[in-house]
DNA sequence: CATGAATGAGACTTCATTCAT
DNA sequence: GATGAATGAAGTCTCATTCAT
């Protein structure tokens, strides 16, 4: 009865694909790539149904561009700022891994990884994305730090990979455990601690003699 | 009409709920779980898609039965080996970090941690479950056997169970890249090496001063 | 309000229907009517799929306006052509088949003419108006062409209709063959060499003894 | 409330197809195949939409059953009549041809032509499946007999393909103008009239001087 | 007049679950 | 007990049509 009648809607191509995205991603680690039901999504970002289809051609698609966009500026800012450090090991590790497990912690990071954990098998281009679009470069930025510190002496010798898990592992598993168990009732871990108490540990093991940092 | 109570997924014959707990867990690491389908189950099992329903009420019983049974047996006999041992800390946690590996590679774990981790949120008494049966008394086991390290004045303070996800997350997440990452392409880490590097480096940031190993 | 029961299709710019009407045309006979998506022909005629609705209400709207403006004027042609000859029928029927199998084949007649055939318990309005703006005149010049040569005693006694159908009917059916079976690999019959052919013995065999042509 | 309970379903596994395939018929020819819904052929034969699958992976795959396996066997039989046939070639045509209008008649054969035809560019194994298995093997049969004929002076030289398609291309018409135009209102022919007459003008014009039949 | 973003009903297909045999 | 045919809800995707711009 009142005229008013507001639209029913407004077109708005520009700023859509962004809010299709944020909204897929918060589904998305919500239940998982096939639990997740384009309807919700469509209504969390205040669209219908059949819009999603004007910006994403495929339910994968979709999962694919969010994995691409969500993460991977947060990930070239970390690794630009890393790479082009020039201080002592541990003063880096100190600031890296602590300010990686913020990021993460802010940027859903453990939900994502989660459906691409869970749903590897199923859609695997899925797992492809991620792991070359993240975790292949930030594992190799981590490691391409330790072996420089390695040829400078400040790394004991060893597989530089394998440095590079044993310092980013229990911040990623930890991410992990707080959308998995502690919403079931595990106590979480405090990332920030955990990260700080941990590369203490990781740098006491990982340095050549004579440091300590 | 019955007696009492009866757990949802009590098993009704002999040998049957085995086979299909095995059935299941090797479709479910492989699909998910949305993506299992109980006719490929039921197939693996050598029965039909009806006789399933004759030893578990719900695709979400027979989940959690896989959960709670594949494992549990392992993890019983290595904790009680870990809890009975009586030597140094560093002797055992070199023994018993790659042989959670091994244990973890041959039985499966990766898959399984990998469908709980993805369906979470979807099916959460699934998280519960593997977290109150598995998770939390291993990660218990080894924080227990670190305190009781770091009383006797081996392993430095700090928070146990921190350390404890230290020494064991690189191997859970190099685990868990087996099953997600290195099928698209990715280098597998080796579990054994890991593991074995990986101790040494923890084992040098954990010992209290005067040891190294 | 406005003045008299406007036909529902009527044109209501300049140029723009026929071009619409144009591409409608091919993509109908490509796709059929169900197939066949109005974005296409709308891209196809150089417009916007809004503006398909300035001059069409509906898309069985624009379909009718094809079926009914296609082929309309090269009938007209034809049959004024026919009726006002005055020669001998054989004559007459030497002209027309072949020229009515080249207006066909040239006009895509074919690819409508399938449409119709298809769709046509789905949009019975849309034989209707084909059969009465087409077909049965186009039949009823044939017949009428000749009751005549039977009153003169050029063609024998016989049902006209049915005479009319043996003439016209291996063209129409080598047209609808062209679209369907030759794409498929099936070996196309040369529409002009066919109508040549059979006029002739369809002749001799209509032809009243003493003559053959 | 009443206890008769009668069964929700029974199990017909051998029954089912041919009703399924009889049931698509009617509705394929009816709706064409995009306007036909699985859920009406379903109900039209009496399961629920799932049961379809249970014995036709997909839509198009039903229609191929329906194309192939409603007519071939009327086929085979009538084509193995007329090749074992040994006497003159008219009195072979003036059984075969009304016989096929009869048979095409009775067995749909209009509907389902109709509906190859309209859907032949959209799904083209459709048009070659019944090209391959009825079309073709009809028209060489007839062409064939042709041949024979002419070999024995008892038909005139010409295109044997050609001849055939003018004997039966009037039948097939007039099956398809039965499905296309007489529901529209335009009078039928009717196909047992239209045969007879027609079956002797053509022979009239095809067979060699001498004789008329 | 034109545009094309947005809608929303509807279609095909899948699969956990039931139940006649 | 077993079987597997049958069900039916639910999900992805398409597209004619509308309407803000």
């Amino acid at each position: 009865m009142t005229s008013a009648a507001l639209p029913r809607w407004r077109r708005r191509k520009q700023a859509r694909p962004g809010e299709i995205i944020a909204a897929a991603l918060a589904v998305f680690s919500e239940k998982g790539f096939a639990g997740a039901r384009l309807e919700d999504i469509a209504a969390r970002a205040g669209i219908s149904k059949g819009a999603l289809y004007l910006y994403f051609a495929t339910k994968e698609d979709l999962f694919h561009a969010v994995v691409a966009e969500a993460f991977a500026p947060n990930l070239a800012a970390v690794r630009q700022a890393a790479e082009s450090f020039d201080g002592a090991f541990a003063e880096l590790a100190r600031f890296v891994v602590p300010n990686l497990a913020r990021v993460a912690d802010a940027a859903g990071v453990g939900g994502v990884l989660k459906m691409v954990i869970g749903e590897s098998r199923n859609f695997p281009t899925l797992a492809k994305v991620w792991h070359d679009a993240l975790v292949a470069p930030a594992l190799a930025t981590v490691a391409g730090l330790i072996e420089r510190a390695q040829s400078r002496g400040e790394v004991k010798p060893g597989d530089a990979r394998i440095y590079a898990l044993g310092l980013i592992a229990p911040v990623v598993l930890g991410a992990i455990w707080r959308e998995t168990f502690a919403p079931v009732g595990a106590p979480a871990f405090d990332l920030d601690v955990l990260a700080r108490q941990h590369v203490e540990t990781a740098l006491a093991g990982m340095l050549a003699e004579r440091r300590a940092a």
